[in-house]
DNA sequence: CATGAATGAGCCTTCATTCAT
DNA sequence: TATGAATGAAGGCTCATTCAT
């Protein structure tokens, strides 16, 4: 009268993986990318071994880590040039909810060797490149509508996106949303294509950004 | 008609004291404000020892780092305040060469603890009081001679000096400093006077933004 | 039919245990409270790190220490109030044996630090005071009999005993056995309830020694 | 009109050597003899280099202090035997003022290399020799004059010495005093000649107490 | 000679990772 | 397979001692 065992056990070890996962992005984005795994562990409510089992040392759970978070924003972008009536709006959606890529982000800025984990992942790699083409669609299109100005190119955009997604100082509390909004008010309205304004240099592209 | 002894000592000690800040401002930009203490004093020159006997702990290195670099901005927004014909010049050249800025706001930002040392010093806290307020002349100039926007504070400003101060990935080498002018050609769109143009919310004061 | 994992394991960490405490008294017997954690942990056959596990830090395994010789003494005190036929013939014993806490008390005595550690732990004070229960116990009883004089009290004895205790040089070996017996022999006569003889001063009691 | 320079740095020279000495034992006996040389060159208003001019490392400092105790100690021995009218009252003198001794004795109980330092040094050894003479000729008159029970020797005498010398926690404060005295008080009724009474073993000689 | 700066060894403690149960 | 115990390397800090000024 017992469940198959196989699949309890799948399900079991899918629950800690995702524990673990959740657990690991929590302790990341408050203790930064060198929380003690042991935490990370207590944090899931598993034992340390559990967690070894799963990633074999800290760096493939930054990727696991690393991998969950670019997927959203992925299906975030996908779901914002799919469902937003312009381009413009697509991408003010887009901006809007970086907050979505904060904990990827902000983890490859926090460290320079968690960086490097993320950069070398192929895994996350496929991610990125997937964001940035849609990314991509995004912005030649607003281009296209006039909407967006034309001096840049994606890169620029992702920096600008990069740019909101920095830590405001967690101690800034309730203000730090409207700051935000702000900032991105004042970012948006440089990037409106305005006759007769001009960025020094030249358009950022794709391959500038890429940390290949 | 011999040398003053006691200026000479001080004269070494100096030094040692200058290549150690100069060192732990390196490693610490480099490697975060957990920068291992031996390594920063090897990259000084000097024994761990000396290191100590200099700066107690890790936290007064933190501090002596944060001073110094808060010092260096307040010479330079001074500089600006009185040598620019126009207020929004002053601006701009505050937002160019917030450059200098980098590392004790990055300081700040890479780690929780490290913020809350700076935050606690009030050495540091009366430099930046002290910037705040030339800050907020130029500001107030900027709005009286009709060049900056009206909505906004020395708050806002303050924030986007911090945006632009967030490391970009230094792995970009080269077109890092682009990116950078780029960024900030955005942000003063943005920040210009602009009949027709709303920012969301209220302005940022001083006070929105002061850590108390 | 399997063994009890729990039970096991147990078994395994409680050995280990059982032997950093003891290493760790032999260690502070011979080197002083300060004796380095390593040497500890290389004298029980373990890593620093398992010896870190039990014991978070220095002052949790001096207080492991104290409650564990303190207990011991409370015992042999009980035992030999309740099996002696007189009461004077359980304070012999008690002083006779109190090479059984000499550990502790020595701890004590060897810094002020330790001293304090012990000191402010409520489990090593819970033993004190149920040993001194004990021991005012006898006491009075020993002077209900009228074989120990009247001028004294409980602190008095306390204080005997913690002389008893004091290290006597280690290097004397062999006679240092012999010493002790003596200088218990000479201060039991002094104890003695002798008519015409006085003390100075006033009885110490036990709050005089409470080391609150 | 200059003083004699060489007398004048002579006279210096033994005040920063007494100013060191004294400094040393103050620290010693608050610190134990592990307290550091900068905190004993600070406490005697010089710097270090000055302390390690006079005492070239630890261990010659803690000669220095220690011959400089048992010269005083011997100076009150010989006083006491000199002046008292009775050979049991020199002796009660002895105990009375062991407090004089306190510091050399307790720096040799508090660890075993300080004692060591001390064992091996031959000026000490010279004092102690001296000391336990004079002892040894008051012991051996108290008995001939029948006040001191026979079946001791001066090694015996010693032990009680050294058992008065032990740090009474300070932590006591006032009553320590009276303690003490209390303890002397009922060492004295065991060392009185008293028919009928016999300790165990055999008498403790000087070359029993020997550290050889 | 006095001073106090510099050095580096040594001990404390933490934590990533491995492994026995 | 899950657990948590054990290990040891790494980094922080202190202090005895040496040495330049």
């Amino acid at each position: 009268m017992t469940v198959d065992p196989e699949t309890r056990l799948r399900a079991d070890a899918r629950r800690n993986r995702d524990q673990i996962l959740a657990a690991a992005k929590r302790m990341f984005s408050e203790d930064g990318p060198d929380a003690p795994m042991e935490e990370i562990a207590r944090a899931a409510g598993v034992g340390v071994g559990t967690l070894y089992r799963r990633f074999p040392d800290r760096d493939a759970l930054i990727r696991a880590v690393a991998q969950d978070n670019f997927g959203r924003v992925l299906t975030e972008a996908r779901a914002a040039a799919a469902e937003e009536p312009t381009a413009w709006e697509a991408l003010v959606r887009l901006l809007s909810h970086s907050r979505e890529l904060q904990l990827s982000v902000r983890l490859s800025m926090l460290s320079e060797e968690a960086w490097e984990v993320i950069r070398d992942d192929p895994g996350t790699r496929e991610f990125r490149n997937s964001i940035l083409e849609v990314l991509d669609g995004i912005v030649r299109a607003a281009q296209q509508e006039g909407s967006l100005r034309a001096d840049v190119a994606t890169g620029d955009v992702a920096i600008v996106i990069s740019l909101l997604l920095h830590r405001l100082p967690a101690r800034m509390g309730e203000t730090a949303e409207l700051m935000l909004e702000r900032m991105l008010a004042l970012l948006l309205e440089g990037l409106r294509a305005r006759p007769g304004s001009k960025l020094p240099g030249r358009p950022i592209t794709i391959a500038d950004v890429d940390p290949r």
